[in-house]
RNA sequence: GGUCAGGUGGCUGAGUGGUCGAAAGCGCCGGAUUCGAAAUCCGGUAUAGGGGUAACUCUAUCGCGGGUUCGAAUCCCGCCCUGACUGCCA
């Protein structure tokens, strides 16, 4: 959500930064209904002043036994009733599009964020390590899980359908050792082990900014929750609607969860192997800062996603996002890609970003900057990393020629001592 | 899941239809007193929003959302949460 009192102070700003996105020019329709709602409220209160005042005059005269002066003041306040509820409907139905309006438009990019249309003008700012070359042509991964007998589409397509999988043995096991060691990794930065709740109510997505606009993203109960599509729903709404004491900031925390998506706008896409599925299990980090930390603290989110590449010693590279492929709630995104040589490309395993005040805005999550000075916090949040897309980088890049897989020296002792599966 | 009892300001807690944004105490802030402090005394101390250059003023908020009423913290309905007992169950 927006600060409505910053649009009117300077429209053009706000313009200049959904016009980076793409988008029309929105804040002529948004200052218009701002000043008629204010009018109509400004109707309401005193339509409404006039009635408790009366109001108050009908205890008075009903106390001294003047029973003809409170039926005189009762017409009167019935009179201000009607004006009140007729106000009132139009009021609410203003209100409500205006609030439909500013709850499905985008965060504002950064100053910094370079323009583009697409992900083709992201900016590469990093690489890491070299693509190994192969002397014989790499396989896929589910190449690999299926002819290890360890990854099972076939099984799980059967209770299932489509975009699930069932990793056996030791490629279950692979996944366990990557997502204990990225929790070490980022508990040692720092960051609280979390273990969160992977149903929630609209609100908090809403919260978040999943909600209203990508409701057919997400996989909702026959009740009222929603499966969570990444733990940032879960982790960043824990301090919704809280006023945070300042020491406590940077606020930092990490989860390992399952997450949920119904792929519902990417239907043929990456529908072999394990790149994008229906359930999957990702390490995510979570940043609640004040606004002078957030730039630092994002930073800093990318050097700890990064560290458990360098570990895994994965080639990757870095792109800071363009203007035209940031997501819906962030105003700065880094992504890491991680080399896939069957693919000969890298392929996201992370994304990163400061949503500046957007999510505290709608969460009301604010800080104590001072005595009355309660503002609203900037959040965070990234993968560190997303677990089955790192046990893909790792059966393609650490595959032999007869089919098994080294394991990354790091990953050993989280794998029991086996140094190879296969 | 069921039954019962609750949910009031930073905290404790009073308030069961009117002048209640809400007593009192604690805490906190300012002042007096003091060499200084404690104690004591005096005053102040919620949030969001509207109007106004401003002084100031108005509206909303007593878990959340509806309703009854001229008027709701107080009555009614739904939901959420907490506690006790109880059922089923990993």
């Amino acid at each position: 959500m927006f600060d409505l009192k910053a649009i009117r102070e300077n429209p053009d700003a706000f313009d200049a930064g959904w016009a980076r996105r793409g988008l029309d020019p929105q804040t002529p329709t948004i200052l218009e209904k701002d000043k008629l709602i204010r009018k109509v409220k400004t109707m309401v209160q005193e339509a409404e002043a006039a009635r408790n005042k009366a109001s108050k005059q009908i205890g008075a005269a009903m106390g001294r036994g003047d029973k003809e002066e409170a039926e005189r003041l009762k017409t009167e306040v019935a009179g201000a009733k009607n004006v009140i509820a007729a106000l009132g409907v139009q009021l609410e139905s203003e209100d409500t599009i205006l609030n439909d309006l500013l709850a499905s438009l985008p965060n504002i990019p950064a100053d910094d964020v370079p323009n583009g249309a697409s992900e083709d003008e992201n900016v590469e700012i990093a690489k890491w390590g070299d693509p190994r070359s192969f002397d014989f042509d790499p396989k896929a991964h589910d190449d690999l899980g299926e002819a290890l007998g360890m990854m099972d589409f076939e099984t799980a397509a059967k209770m299932s359908g489509s975009r699930f999988v069932i990793l056996r043995g030791a490629l279950s096991r692979l996944d366990r050792a990557l997502a204990a060691m990225m929790l070490d990794m980022q508990t040692g930065e720092g960051f609280e082990e979390t273990s969160p709740p992977l149903l929630v109510w609209a609100d908090p997505l809403y919260g978040t900014g999943q909600l209203p606009k990508f409701e057919e993203d997400l996989y909702k109960t026959t009740g009222d929750h929603y499966l969570i599509p990444t733990a940032e729903v879960s982790l960043t709404n824990t301090v919704r609607e809280s006023i945070l004491d300042l020491d406590t900031l940077p606020h930092r925390l990490t989860a390992h969860t399952p997450c949920f998506r119904s792929e519902a706008g990417s239907a043929g896409r990456d529908t072999k192997g394990m790149i994008r599925q229906h359930q999957f299990n990702k390490v995510e980090l979570v940043s609640i800062a004040t606004p002078d930390q957030s730039d630092d603290e994002h930073k800093n989110m990318l050097r700890c996603a990064e560290a458990v590449l360098q570990r895994l010693e994965l080639p990757y590279r870095v792109v800071e996002l363009c203007t035209g492929d940031l997501g819906f709630g962030a105003r700065k995104t880094y992504d890491i890609d991680v080399w896939l040589p069957s693919q000969q490309t890298y392929r996201e395993i992370s994304s990163i970003s400061n949503c500046g005040d957007f999510q505290a805005r709608r969460m009301n999550a604010r800080y104590r900057a001072g005595e009355k000075d309660n503002r609203f916090v900037h959040t965070l949040n990234g993968s560190g990393l997303a677990v089955g897309r790192t046990l893909v980088a790792v059966l393609e890049n650490y595959q032999n020629e007869d089919g098994s897989i080294t394991v990354p020296t790091a990953l050993v002792p989280y794998m029991g001592g086996v140094e190879t599966i296969g």
